[in-house]
DNA sequence: CATTCTGTTATATTTATTATGTAACAGAAT
DNA sequence: ATTCTGTTACATAATAAATATAACAGAATG
């Protein structure tokens, strides 16, 4: 499992890679250190614009969990601000637990679902 | 506390008052058999177009939160596809417990802010 | 029965976002 | 020197979000 995008996702594009880097740091298959393919070896992996890929290896950076350093390549380095990115988590949480709310799905049901997703992330590290 | 939305926000109009109806559904702000304000009473309250308000109105009815009936209203009425909504707090959660991970949040961490997010829910019904 | 209110549909425009394309720059690495 | 890096610039196209104005059909109201 590398990377790859849905290119008929209704998700972007830059949000999909996003989302997809900062699982696979999550379960061991990136690790601080690793430098990520460049814009364009990824935009040609992914077949899509370079352009796509910077915005985001350019969020990843703003967000913390990578540093771009130009003529060098970018580089797994995690150090977000932990309070923001707990703010951020919260602010979903927040809504998830609106949604199980509603659909009477109570917290038990919820911390199963947690417990279960995290702990494929310690697992799978293939 | 009732209907609002930032007009700052970098979420989208629709999106943040869709988010909210939910909220105020699962908080017990608004119970099943409620009408919400007409599009346009609350385009108006919210001072943006009806059909933003249409648009956020239009996507809780598909996805099972509300009826919409011509020439009388929309109203509170429960009725989702429990398998597909669960599918999406599933997928919701898995992109959380990555981030969690990322910044060495361990999952007690976030079975708290569940509970507190969720016990606050059950508790503030004003 | 006329008026009002409802969601709905239609058409149109504007703005913002997403994605792409091409080109060039500066500097580290080889 | 050549290659590779992120970066910047300029440009275009497609899609999404938001707004505006107008009209429709039918229930509710007085």
């Amino acid at each position: 499992m590398k990377f790859e995008i849905d290119h008929n996702s209704e998700e972007s594009k830059y949000i999909q890679l996003h989302d997809r880097i900062i699982t696979m740091i999550a379960s061991g298959k990136l690790s601080e250190g690793d430098v990520l393919p460049s814009v364009r070896e990824m935009a040609e992996i992914l077949d899509i614009n370079f352009h796509t890929v910077n915005k985001a290896y350019a969020l990843l950076r703003d967000e913390g969990y990578v540093a771009m350093y130009p003529r060098i390549g970018t580089v797994i380095e995690l150090s977000f601000n932990k309070k923001s990115r707990r703010t951020e988590i919260d602010r979903n949480i927040k809504l998830i637990a609106a949604k199980a709310k509603c659909m009477d799905m109570d917290v038990d049901e919820l911390h199963r679902m947690i417990d279960s997703d995290y702990g494929r992330l310690v697992k799978k590290k293939n």
